[in-house]
DNA sequence: AGCGGGACCTGTGGGC
DNA sequence: TGCCCACAGGTCCCGC
């Protein structure tokens, strides 16, 4: 599910309902959802939400709180929602079959809230950490460039080796927050042949290239994000850039600007549609 | 180094 | 109607 565009739209729509809020005593139902070297839950009990953004396709929430006890307390509580996790902020609501972690919230001179965790397929992940806990794991470092700010010179400097283009832009080291839909359909706009290796790329497709994700992403983001079939945002609604698309799951169907076939093939394992015509692989 | 395959999971849709 | 298989927005790990 959540690629750049669906994280940056649980953001804006998450941003509001907890910002400000503090945690209660949070339920993990699924334990294998924390990730082992997470902070218990229990460390964020009182600690207040300060922001709400995005990494890549982290989604982050800053915390912050008196440190009364000696307990170490967590300064981040980060959530992964591969491919059908769900955070929604609700009012008296009660778990179901697939609700994976629950956090109380409260706000003074407001009723209290919970923020739900779900995930159907229990891919999602949830990390409660400490600043020294990331650097000790290196998790800053092994992030790759944030899209929407890469320069020309950025990207190109890391299309390196042989791989197929589109491998590379689904390798998270190499650039953050680019999945399977967002890079066939970006491929597509810049004319590039998703198995054209990456370091074969010549400074004017890099640029076609940069210039083609931002506009995917901006669009998406400016229409919610894709919802094929779980993404939801923080209110529980649907995006809508599964309209637009230009051959994500439309192998077999016609280009929308020649006309010819799609064609669908496998690249690294993940199903890949392109116009071979549109994208020549030369 | 890089690839394919399998693993982690649940749910849905198509073919028979 | 029902069974079986393929496949799904992500990522990690293994062996070749």
């Amino acid at each position: 599910m959540p690629e750049l565009p669906e994280v940056e739209t649980v953001v804006r729509t998450l941003a509001p309902h907890v910002e400000g809020w503090t945690f209660g005593s949070a339920r993990l139902l699924r334990p294998s959802t924390l990730l082992p070297l997470s902070l218990p839950l229990a460390t964020l009990e009182g600690l207040t939400i300060k922001r709400v953004w995005r990494r890549a396709k982290l989604l982050m929430l800053d915390l912050s709180g008196e440190d009364s006890s000696n307990q170490i307390r967590p300064e981040f509580l980060i959530f992964h929602l591969r491919m059908t996790g769900r955070v929604t902020p609700k009012h008296g609501s009660r778990p179901d079959k697939h609700t994976r972690c629950i956090f109380p919230l409260s706000h003074p001179g407001e009723d209290d809230k919970t923020l739900f965790f779900d995930d159907i397929r229990t891919f999602g992940k949830i990390f409660a950490a400490t600043r020294p806990l990331l650097e000790k794991w290196d998790f800053w470092a092994t992030l790759g460039l944030e899209p929407l700010e890469m320069s020309i010179d950025d990207l190109a400097g890391r299309l390196i080796g042989a791989r197929p283009i589109k491998t590379a832009l689904l390798d998270q080291k190499t650039i953050a927050g680019i999945g399977n839909i967002y890079a066939d359909e970006a491929l597509h706009l810049a004319h590039i042949h998703p198995l054209k290796p990456a370091c074969s790329l010549t400074n004017k497709e890099s640029g076609r290239l940069m210039k083609a994700i931002k506009a995917i992403l901006g669009k998406a983001i400016s229409q919610c994000g894709s919802s094929i079939r779980d993404y939801r945002d923080a209110n529980g609604n649907v995006g809508a850039f599964q309209n637009s698309f230009a051959v994500y799951g439309r192998g077999g169907e016609k280009c929308r600007k020649c006309g010819s076939i799609l064609q669908k093939i496998k690249i690294g394992g993940r199903s890949t549609v392109f116009c071979e015509v549109c994208q020549k692989l030369k």
